[in-house]
Order: C-alpha cells, then sequence, then structure tokens
DNA sequence: TTTGTAATTTAGGCGAACCTAAATTTTTTT
DNA sequence: AAAAAAATTTAGGTTCGCCTAAATTACAAA
C-alpha cells in the first residue's frame, strides 16, 4: 500500500501526540494545531486514514493509530532520529540546525538505506537530544529517564539527553567532558541546596548544582 | 520561488535529453518516454514551467532550460552525485543498487547540507559511475572522456567512468580489479579485432575485447 | 435541562499532477 | 503538393491535499 509523505506525517503527528497525551485519543484540534492546518482538512485525511486501516477513528471521538499506523509511525521516528544523528555527528551540524533537514531525510523510502545508515553510526541508542532510537523492529529502549535534579540517591546513572537545549548549557555541559551515554557516580548529595558531587570515568569530580541537574536526563545504571 | 518535486525532475530531464541532444531542443515525446508520462500531462507543465521562465518553449517547437532553469537542473546533478558518492563510499551499496535511493535524496532542500556533504565527502570531482560532479558554482568538470575502444595509442589511461550500467558488465570488470580512478596502461593493440593487452598496477595483464573497450570511458594520463 | 459555545464534520471549491480522447500542427511519404 | 502518419496540444475528467463557510454534535454553564 502506497502512504504518502503527507500521511506519513499525520501518523507521525498522531504518535506524538498520543504520547503525550499519555496513551489518550488525539483530537482534530491537537493536529490541526500540530499540522497547522484547518480542521476540516484533517477531517478528511483521518477518513482516508481510517480507511487505510491505519487508524482508529470515530466521529467525535478522537483517533489512534492502528498497529499497522503505529509501525509505521515508529519506522518514521527512526529514520527521523538516525538522520539527526548523521547530521550532527558526521556533518557537524548544531544541535538546533538538524531538525528541519531530518524532517525531510525521514520520508526516504529504502529500508536498505536505514540498515545501513544504523550500521554506519554504530547502532546509536538515543538520538542528540537524548530520545531514544527505535530499533529495526521497531522496539523502544524505553527508559526510565529523570532528570538527575529528581533522583536522590548516590551511586550510578547514564546520560541519557538533556532538557536545556541551549548553546550555553551544552557549551558547559561540555566543557565538563560530559557527552550522551557517559556513565555518572553520584558521590555525595548536599542536602541544603541539592547540588550534586559527581565523578565520570577516570576524570575528576564536580559539582552540580541543582539547577544543572535537573536539565540533565539520566537512568540508574542497570548494573 | 517555489519549486515542487516534480518541476524539478522535467528541469532534470530536460537538462540531461538536450546534453545526449548534444544541446538540441527538447520535445515532448522524449519527455514523455524518460519521464514515463502521457504527452498530455508533459504540455501541461511545460506551460507551468515556462511561466515560470525556467525553460524556453514555442509550441510545436521544443523546449531549452532557461539560465534560471539550467542552474537548478545542474544543481540537482550536483546533489544527486554527491549522494551517490556518499551511498557508495560510506554506507557500503553496490554500484547499481545506489541510483534509486539518490533520486530521491536529490530533492531534499538545503544548501547547507549539500555543502557539508561535499565536504565529507572530499569533494569528489567524480560520482561512481565516472560522471563529473558540479561544483558549488555550478562549474563542471568537462573532462574529455572517450571510451577506450576510441583510442588507438598505447600508454597510460585513467578509468573516469563506465557507459554500459548493467550488474552483469559492472561485476566482470570490477572480477578484473578494475574501479574508477585506476591508471590502465595499454601495452598491445591488436589491429585485428581491435582488442586491447592492458594492464594495471601491480596486476597482471588482461586481453580487453573491443566490445568491453567501447564499454570504459578513460582519459590519457596528463603526465 | 435548556442554552450557548466550542469542537467537529460536511459541502463545495481550488491548484497540482496525472489521465484519455479529440483536435491540431508538423513531418514524411507518395 | 496532397495525403498519410506522427507528434503535439487542447479539452474534459480524476485524485490528493488543502481551503472557507455552513451545519452538526458535544460539552459546559446558567
Amino acid at each position: 500500500m502506497e502512504i504518502s509523505n503527507t500521511e506519513e506525517n499525520y501518523l507521525k503527528a498522531i504518535y506524538t501526540i498520543s504520547k503525550l497525551n499519555s496513551g489518550a485519543g488525539v483530537s482534530t484540534n491537537q493536529l490541526s494545531v500540530l499540522l497547522m492546518n484547518k480542521a476540516g482538512t484533517i477531517t478528511d485525511m483521518l477518513k482516508r486514514l481510517a480507511e487505510k486501516k491505519l487508524i482508529n477513528y470515530q466521529k467525535y471521538k478522537g483517533v489512534l493509530l492502528s498497529s499497522k499506523g503505529e509501525k509505521i509511525a515508529v519506522k518514521i521516528v527512526r529514520k527521523h532520529r538516525l538522520w539527526e544523528v548523521f547530521l550532527l555527528e558526521k556533518l557537524g551540524f548544531k544541535w538546533d540546525e538538524v531538525h528541519d533537514i531530518a524532517e525531510q531525510l525521514e520520508h526516504i523510502q529504502s529500508d536498505e538505506l536505514i540498515d545501513r545508515l544504523d550500521l554506519f553510526l554504530g547502532k546509536p541508542k538515543f538520538d542528540p537530544h537524548g530520545d531514544p532510537i527505535p530499533d529495526a523492529k521497531g522496539q523502544i529502549n524505553n527508559i526510565k529517564a529523570k532528570p538527575l535534579g529528581e533522583f536522590s540517591k548516590k551511586g550510578n546513572f547514564i546520560l541519557t539527553g538533556v532538557c536545556e537545549h541551549s548553546k550555553m548549557f551544552l557549551q558547559y555541559i561540555s566543557s565538563l567532558g560530559l557527552k550522551i551515554g557517559d556513565t555518572i557516580k553520584v558521590e555525595e548529595i548536599n542536602k541544603f541546596d541539592n547540588s550534586y558531587l559527581i565523578k565520570m570515568k577516570r576524570k575528576n569530580s564536580h559539582f552540580l548544582s541543582n539547577k544543572v541537574a535537573l536539565n540533565l536526563l539520566v537512568e540508574p545504571q542497570a548494573k
């Protein structure tokens, strides 16, 4: 079955919003805002997607992806994030420049291409923003990442992403020698201001203010 | 001005055919064959492209690119060939697998992307088929490559491309250990059947039939 | 529970890019 | 140079993806 770029964008939008909705039905209005189309246009497309069995749609009741539709949406997310990694790591783009281009690249059709790109990039688990990259089977590394600042236990964590994307912040954490995927060991937590004393592999210890810690997404190390 | 993917494909097709025509006007029929659309469809589009001043078109008289249209066509060719190099050299695709994917990638819009890709690939002058890659200004390295079979002199040549792109042919020449960029030394030419005795760097000598030699694009080594 | 408002759907239209079939122009053949 | 054939254009129709405006349904408030 042929699926147009536009249809792909709708599926992706439904996917994204239903995640934010924590799985609840996605409304026409929400889609109209995200996709910047009029509500009537959205309804038109929902009908078409429903005919193709890509979504479960009942008039006035909101919409959710069918399993077929979800498979496609996840694949687009996978492609998007892989291309972002490529643009950043291989071509030297900045964090804030990659999104629009990845938005185009995510529609390139070739399974072989995705597989090879994945391999070329070293099968990354996270994209430059710390979001997980679904694997070839659509499995998403469903981490329970939270800001480091919300944990109050010592021990090892893995840096999986950041909340704040400003140049200043990113430069700061790079200057500490921190990058996505690194292991961070929390040695002390200061009860008074909730600052952290951390240590990275083969590096010196550092203090992190609570403000910084709230912007570092980590997961407890599996061990 | 907005130019759609479809319009880009038409410009590229006109460009390609007019090269083969050695610069003569491109007919509706030729376009209809190459683009696999009906003649009436072609006429529709030619009118639109003419309105946008991308082509010079007179009813019944064939069509040529305007300078504006040519600029765009050359850029698409540049993008196509750069992506081909990427797919081949970085992702390990085979010669015959890259075309369809590059056909999609050539429409990605971002000047920054092309520039960075170009740099990443080492500013290659030729694509995997030996066709020249226009530079950022649209200049094409206009080599005087001819089929080896049309030279009747001994000495050193550089393999810059092939005429025949079939899997069988490409596999045959790979099996001889030949690839684009290699130096070929012609040691003997058989006057009777115009076959060639050649030698490559650090390899054994081989016979090449005239038929094969006619499909190898070479240029005499500068030296 | 009725009424007003917000969300959604329906209806009718538009341009892009395709099609078929008929009309026209060019080219070739006799 | 006239007739036949081929190439091209025109006319009218389709689907996709969008729009506006009107009608309908759902929800919230009085």
